[in-house]
DNA sequence: CTTCCTTTGAAGAAT
DNA sequence: ATTCTTCAAAGGAAG
């Protein structure tokens, strides 16, 4: 697994990163900085031919490196002190805290020590600070907590990530945790409750594997639901929940066995309430009625019937009744997806924008602009999110909620886009950019992505994930052309390695700056190099050094293709 | 009231 | 095996 050297060459993603920068470069930059993409084409031409140290700094490479760590917010910090406060009372309630930013993600991102998101195994400052605002209660434990709390073998965790465990060896979860009947009438446990899981697919009982079980969500029937988190339904952004369950709740593949109290707990938290076939209607069991049970999916598209019911008809069982009202079950969120309902909020205060389309964007353009561990963070949250999420609901398939929507634009999309896509999302260009402008510094995507190779920890701790072997990402930017199988992703992806990929490659720097119009990236197709990319040789180079990437260094200059997506 | 916009990533469908 | 589509969140804008 090139990714988990550090060392060599393994630059994963590199090409992805392109692709990203590509397109920042071109909204950004073409927008704000006229600093002239010529200039910049020009720059990276001469950087092919020497690109030793410049070590000119553009302000924009230094902005962009900066994104990666926000600023201390005063805002948020506010309102996570605010949580925090909440969150206290309801500990003293009985009740437990959750993550008021990240609502969706009960669980704690704490890197393994070996983990490559830190080469020296301690928590980065970052990490850090997402685990105080996940978790304002808990206190982060330094590496020897660290190690500490991993060490008594928990054997409910996996090996692979530790679950920050409370320095006092005592959970403070544990006391939430019901991991038991108890929340189920007696006498009627339910089928999820058996140890052995009935595969969906075969209906044949089967024991997950240890390996399978997420760390971070091994689920308890019981505890799902029956323990709402406090919190949850009271931040706001929380209106939602993740993830909605049918009434009749699903097999609940992950028995008792897996269990941890504090994962229990956690789960619970991200899993609302109605999730439990016992209080399926949005009541809480106070009574109170919960915001997180109203699913919006429900609400908007009550009627699943076709397109959904497949997955669940193949699933054996007494669930195919509820079939019909199956509520709609949502995809996971990606990395992306993630990081955006954390930083939403933040972005918003800090611009005046309040449309969701033209935060979206500037959320785009920050999330390249973060460092690859935080990058990874976010990977690693999502790949829990979908393994959660599958054992959730095993018969689920992203399909199911396929037609659920209004069809999107298509028009828009491919095809026809380039052409038509002239009149609209130009305009929209216009709108949005400026004003992301005004409230994003433009983060020229700076090398976080070359950045060595955290490697998606996905890599180390999913078995499910592939090694990223390409030899591209070894070369962050290379001038040949890209095989074309390359993964999409710089982390390559655990789930599939699919790929989007494939690149045309071309190397281009001539094209690059054709393709002027493009808002859309994803809609058309282009290979390029990212002016950033290009222009500041030095900010290019400045990573490299950040990310202690070797490889990078010895081989200065290679453009990447993009993959036209 | 509904859909669009916008972003990235994942997954399924289509080729 | 690769490419194309759809959906996930979010909330103002537009129809």
């Amino acid at each position: 697994m090139p990714q988990l050297n550090g060392g060599g060459g393994d630059d994963l993603g590199a090409n992805d990163e392109m692709i990203s920068f590509k397109d920042e470069g071109e909204q950004e930059e073409k927008i704000s900085e006229n600093v002239s993409a010529e200039r910049d084409l020009d720059d990276v031409k001469s950087s092919l031919v020497n690109e030793s140290e410049n070590n000119s700094s553009s302000s924009d490479s230094e902005q962009a490196e900066r994104r990666p760590q926000p600023r201390p917010d005063s805002e948020s910090f506010e309102k996570t002190r605010d949580y925090f406060s909440e969150a206290l009372r309801r500990q003293q309630d009985g009740g437990f805290f959750k993550s008021p930013h990240y609502p969706g993600y009960p669980f704690l991102m704490i890197p393994e020590l070996t983990s490559p998101y830190l080469s020296n195994g301690s928590l980065s400052p970052s990490a850090r600070t997402y685990l105080q605002m996940k978790w304002p209660l808990l206190d982060v434990p330094g590496t020897a907590a660290l190690k500490d709390s991993r060490s008594p073998t928990p054997g409910h965790l996996s090996n692979k990530v530790p679950v920050v465990q409370h320095a006092h060896h005592v959970h403070p979860l544990t006391p939430l945790i019901t991991y038991s009947n108890e929340h189920f009438p007696p006498g009627t446990p339910p089928a999820h409750l058996s140890p052995e899981i009935l595969d969906p697919k075969t209906g044949i009982p089967r024991t997950p594997h240890p390996s399978e079980l997420s760390p971070y969500y091994p689920l308890s029937p019981g505890a799902v639901g029956q323990i709402p988190h406090p919190l949850g339904w009271l931040v706001p952004q929380q209106g939602q929940p993740m993830y909605s369950i049918p009434p009749g709740g699903f097999r609940h593949p992950y028995p008792a066995l897996a269990m941890n109290a504090s994962m229990s707990s956690l789960v619970s938290s991200r899993f609302p309430p109605h999730m439990v076939p016992h209080h399926p209607h949005g009541l809480h069991q106070t009574g109170i009625p919960h915001p997180a049970i109203v699913s919006p999916a429900i609400k908007q598209e009550p009627n699943s019937d076709s397109v959904g019911s497949s997955a669940h008809s193949k699933s054996p069982g007494p669930v195919k009744k509820e079939e019909d009202k199956k509520p709609h079950i949502k995809k996971p969120l990606n990395a992306f997806m993630l990081y955006m309902k954390e930083m939403r909020a933040k972005v918003v205060a800090e611009c005046t924008l309040k449309e969701s389309a033209a935060i979206n964007q500037i959320l785009g353009r920050r999330w390249h602009s973060l460092s690859r561990e935080e990058q990874a963070k976010y990977y690693e949250l999502a790949r829990k999110e979908r393994q959660l999420h599958s054992q959730l609901y095993p018969g689920w398939s992203a399909r199911d909620n396929y037609g659920k929507r209004k069809k999107r634009k298509r028009e828009n999309k491919q095809d026809s886009a380039p052409e038509d896509f002239s009149s609209r999302s130009k305009k929209q260009c216009v709108q949005y950019l400026p004003s992301e402008k005004m409230c994003d510094s433009p983060a020229s995507s700076h090398g976080s992505m070359l950045d060595s190779p955290a490697t998606p920890s996905a890599a180390l701790a999913s078995p499910a994930a592939p090694a990223a072997t390409h030899s591209e990402q070894a070369q962050p930017l290379s001038l040949t052309t890209k095989p074309e199988g390359r993964p999409h992703h710089p982390f390559p992806l655990p789930g599939k390695p699919s790929g989007s990929s494939s690149s045309s490659i071309s190397l281009s720097i001539g094209t690059t700056s054709s393709h002027s119009t493009p808002l859309l990236s994803r809609p058309i197709p282009f290979t390029s190099l990212h002016p950033s990319m290009l222009s500041p040789p030095t900010s290019f180079h400045q990573a490299a050094l950040n990310s202690h990437h070797a490889l990078f260094q010895s081989q200065p200059l290679s453009l990447v293709t993009k993959s036209t997506d």
